[in-house]
DNA sequence: GTGAATGCAAAACCTTTGCAACTGG
DNA sequence: CCAGTTGCAAAGGTTTTGCATTCAC
């Protein structure tokens, strides 16, 4: 039995997953989400902007802008703003969370247990939510990046 | 018995929580985070310092960034990232998250329920957060300005 | 007195836009 | 064929920086 997972598993799948929207696909589309996918890391636009150039020199910016719009449009991808300055992308659509280290900047994905309920929020009838965003500031142990990895 | 408000209740105790964390009171700080209590709209940088500038004419940017960073720091604001391009402040304190209309840009807090409990997270040993900041998108019915407040 | 904070203007970023050329369905 | 997409370059908006001056402690 197959499972419908929510990152698209084919070409044909991405190509579908943007149809639905009203969009095209196209060979910068494809690459741009294939870079993704290998670059776990969270990295901001212009990271995966010039990843994705070196294997196509002539992307350009605003194509990176315009085809992360799209994949968060078609729910392949998610925006993450965790700082004050440049957004983040995270191509990993199960539920999950963030961690922010505010130390060396870096951003770490937490599972929630299995048991997750309900979030207890009081939250009024007018407000319909459609994502849920939960993230987390502190300081984390990554032995290579985080200077504050002896302390305390 | 006097309750140990999150905000800072008198211009001493503002001075207080800054000298503790290093820094100096000043009249620009002091008007910003006045401005920053009396403005519940969860607004950028630019709507502060044009709001606070009216009282204050000769304020400027770099002050309010300065100001805004140091009130976060210790603990009388909080920074909303919710949105790609401008972050936003939030000087209410007490537990609560945000609900962010993708239609209309309008922040809501939206409060915990009295009996909340630990949210069900598979937390690493090596990340110890210090602050968690839940954020819902999705659409609001403000019957002033989210032009959606007719549909569906 | 001394280091921290301010104001100003310029610089540095990040993101969006306009438009002609191109292309996917 | 035609609306959607691209690439380029320029514009727009937000945040940071450098430095001389001022101020808090």
């Amino acid at each position: 039995m197959k499972k419908d997972l929510p990152s698209a598993t084919s070409d044909q799948d991405l190509a579908h997953k943007l149809a639905s929207s009203g969009m095209r696909m196209t060979a910068q589309r494809e690459h741009v989400y294939h870079t993704l996918l290998q670059q776990t890391d969270h990295p901001t636009a212009d990271e995966v902007y010039l990843r994705a150039k070196s294997a196509m020199p002539e992307l350009s910016m605003a194509t990176v802008y315009n085809t992360l719009d799209a994949l968060v449009k078609c729910g392949l991808i998610k925006q993450v703003n965790v700082e004050r300055t440049a957004s983040r992308y995270c191509s990993n659509m199960n539920e999950h969370c963030h961690f922010f280290c505010e130390e060396c900047g870096s951003i770490h994905d937490v599972d929630f247990k299995k048991d997750k309920g309900e979030l207890p929020l009081k939250l009024p009838r007018n407000l319909v939510p459609t994502q849920v965003d939960i993230s987390l500031r502190g300081r984390c142990a990554d032995p290579l990046k985080c200077p504050n990895r002896n302390r305390n």
